[in-house]
DNA sequence: AGAATAGTGTCTCTTAGACATTATTAC
DNA sequence: GTAATAATGTCTAAGAGACACTATTCT
């Protein structure tokens, strides 16, 4: 157990070591992306990796272990940037147009010295299995890899220039996410425990980019009965205060499950 | 052209001579499989192939040339099953369980004179990405491949026993089918050319797996604006003859890119 | 005429969407 | 009080769903 963690923690701390061994520990020519998400009280945010020398960004990611499944790789992988053991997270393509990687020479050259079979395991045609994951923004703390040095979210109007086809991968999970809306269940992982009608509205604004009716909205809500209001009020502001809510799971997830209808 | 389709050609009638080639020709690791859809105006059917030895079935499927984008070769592996160049097809999931093949050897003994180099590309762990693929059933030819005899429709409630996961891929495409309705172009890609309006709603009957009321039916897809009434009626039955119907394939597919409501 | 299926109309109930009114709270 | 935001109510139009009626065709 101790031994595992021990030789798990020297080949990730070491980049020569690590992609020698990647031809025996890894699946060859697969990688996998997280499109992390977490929510502010104000924006969607994704969580993003700035390469250690350069000024290009790129999503977690990683190899998948020979002898896991693809889910269970990518659960490790986003643990490892999160620190989150539990998270809700799910495949929504794989990526696997030839030319995805023809740039990636230009990010390997400083890997020379590496053996022939490493080097030529690196250099192959890689496709890529995009996932996304919905995750309490509070409750992460950012850590970057062996090939970055800052870990961090960033809000999705102000993306960087991305690795690769990292911004497509980040594209296509947000139309995947707005199509799928009504099946996945984006309040409950991505808000606090207890939050406002306005946050709830808020959220799903964010999302779809676009403005809601507040009297609607919370008619809506209400009667889906997914709703526990507590009578403890958030103070602070001059105004009204607004009633703290909190998500009846069963209930909640029951309606997710049937793909009953938020919007 | 005419020498690259006959090495084609070679490589696909000798099975011995396709495996010990595949290590070169195709990305390892990786398959690809096909839930191919038609509808026969009474069922949803499934194109199936049947192993040449034992009463297994599977679906279309095959490797990922390596200089080919996955999509292309998808398409290649369809056409060669059905014979038809146009068609519409999308990927679903990567199935990516390191147990999905455990099962594999048993089928593959028959093979343990290949060289060991190509016994070993064919045993080590597979993933597959599934796609489904939505096909006018009149035109289709349907051809066995190299490891198969027999290659035929299949209606949905009556499938024989599949080889490994294709069950489970099948009815994984069905879901997505049925979350995506509003999004797919399924009757433009199913029905004939010329159809009716029970037939449009049978279709979907059988897509959903429940009954729909006439009535609201038909007031609801004339309401689209998608459909041209031809004044041609179709005859034959001791009844009213009903119009036959043909989609305006321009507001068709407008209407699909926005996901507006069939359903 | 009768059987079968197609096309269209009608009624009710629910919901969506726009907007108005009332309720709190800090200053 | 006023400003700001929350909660709730009201009105209308559109849509869903159940079902009824009329039309056409063949036997």
């Amino acid at each position: 157990m101790s031994n595992e963690h021990n030789s798990s923690l020297t080949l990730e701390t070491n980049i020569f070591e690590y992609f020698e061994a990647a031809k025996d520990r890894f699946l060859p020519g697969i990688s996998a992306d997280a499109v992390i998400l977490g929510y502010d009280g104000q924006h969607i945010k994704v969580l993003l990796l700035k390469a250690q020398d350069v000024d290009i960004w790129m999503l977690p990611g990683g190899f998948i272990e020979k002898e896991y499944d693809i889910d269970i790789a990518v659960h490790r992988i986003v643990k490892a940037r999160t620190g989150l053991e539990e998270l809700y997270f799910q495949q929504f393509k794989l990526f696997g147009r030839s030319d995805r990687n023809a740039h990636k020479q230009e990010h390997l050259k400083k890997f020379q010295e590496l053996s022939s079979a490493a080097h030529d395991w690196i250099n192959q045609r890689f496709i890529t299995v995009g996932y996304f994951a919905l995750v309490h923004i509070e409750d992460v703390a950012p850590k970057p890899d062996l090939f970055t040095n800052i870990c961090e979210w960033v809000a999705l109007d102000q993306l960087p220039p991305l690795i690769l086809d990292h911004q497509e991968i980040i594209d296509t999970a947000l139309t995947y996410l707005r199509r799928q809306l009504n099946y996945l269940p984006v309040g409950i992982n991505l808000l606090p425990e207890r939050f406002t009608m306005s946050q709830f509205q808020n959220l799903y604004e964010e999302i779809l980019k676009q403005k809601l009716d507040r009297g609607n909205f919370q008619r809506k809500m209400l009667k889906l009965d997914i709703l526990i209001r507590h009578e403890k009020l958030k103070k602070g502001g001059a105004h009204k205060a607004p009633y703290l809510y909190e998500f009846d799971s069963d209930k909640y997830h029951e309606k997710v499950r049937n793909g009953i209808g938020f919007i």
